[in-house]
DNA sequence: TAGATTGTTAATCGATTAACAATC
DNA sequence: TAGATTGTTAATCGATTAACAATC
């Protein structure tokens, strides 16, 4: 699969892609072209074939895309069955949704071991996972290699816990923190869900109507 | 203040301005150029300017920016000091920890009630707000026209939700619910937080690594 | 075969960057 | 005044859209 120099605003759109090829194999749909998906996305028809193309080729003239090939197509350029393992840091109400809630499988990933610094936390179980010390990461890390971090951890602590993850090895940093790390030239990957972000933009649409 | 048509890059990256705006007035700068901007932010100078510039003139030549007029002037063009208030819908592990941990004040809304449909939480109080039924959000929303509501309902009631909320003359809609809501010519505004999306993002750049 | 639809090239559109006159 | 830095125009760059030959 093609996969060098892929611009952002491509990679940004395929896990839409991906969940509405997932919808359309879950409902037993079987093929399908880049004009229905249009509609059913809001992107051009074009985009769509011209994205697709960044890394291969899909399709097939005057039939479209097989559905359920083309699944598998996107979860492999999204590399979602390369059996990514996490860890979850910061066992707080955040923490706790996503650990009950999230559903790490869907997306690639399993969950492997959650870790606090909170002495009155450590030992207890959560979903099945025994709560682990922050202090004994390093060493669990060092052992399993998990690929990626989900960063659930207070404001305060996020520069902090960001340095310990990237010098245990982690590949990827998934922040909830809503604070920007510091981490350059340790080619760790970071993603930030910033919600406080995301509330800011929706303030402004709402303002914008009143113009 | 102009308002008219921003591009979408430029309005998502009013709350990375913010927030770095707002740590260097808290931390009692008085004064900050572009340039310096453009290092703590990783944008250009030019484009922080030309950014700006979308609204109106702010800065001074040979000065730079007052941090504290700039703060409130990028407060004003986000909306944030609207007063605007907000409802949260689905009382689950995620909308507890938004209502425990989430700071609505300082992105500039004030949290007014929240909504549950199961029985057994109604008439519970969480965090200082009673829970109400589902039921009564409509009339409560006559009465108290809030602005924003927070969906943190499960995926299968997203839709349902957001009909019902956009029926209640909500404004705006702050959807957790991994679900794109259909809710077309309804002139209500939604920002989504897609927390399978963007761990997809980050699947894909660690993968990307490899190559 | 005729109709449909891809993959790709070329054209357009929009966003970012560079440059600089204005001026504090 | 001299140095610094804005706001804005023009140039560049990149992303999206349109068009169409290839072909299933």
């Amino acid at each position: 699969m093609k996969r060098d120099n892929i611009a952002a605003p491509v990679i940004n759109r395929l896990p839409k892609y991906y969940r509405c090829v997932d919808d359309l194999y879950r409902s037993n749909c079987i093929r399908v072209s880049s004009s229905t998906l249009s509609e059913r996305l809001g992107f051009t028809a074009s985009q769509i074939r011209q994205d697709f193309s960044c890394f291969g080729e899909f399709g097939q003239q005057g039939y479209g895309y097989n559905v359920k090939k083309l699944r598998y197509e996107i979860q492999e350029i999204l590399g979602m069955n390369n059996g990514f393992s996490a860890i979850l840091v910061g066992c707080g109400n955040l923490g706790h949704a996503l650990i009950r809630n999230f559903d790490f499988k869907r997306a690639g990933f399993e969950l492997k071991a959650i870790f606090d610094s909170r002495p009155e936390l450590v030992g207890a179980e959560m979903e099945g996972h025994p709560v682990r010390h922050v202090d004994t990461l390093k060493d669990y890390a060092a052992a399993a290699h998990p690929d990626v971090a989900v960063m659930t951890v207070p404001s305060d602590a996020a520069q902090e816990t960001a340095e310990l993850l990237a010098a245990s090895g982690i590949r990827g940093l998934w922040n909830f923190t809503n604070r920007d790390l510091r981490l350059d030239d340790k080619g760790i990957q970071v993603e930030n869900v910033l919600f406080s972000d995301s509330l800011m933009v929706l303030c402004y649409k709402i303002s914008d109507d009143e113009y």
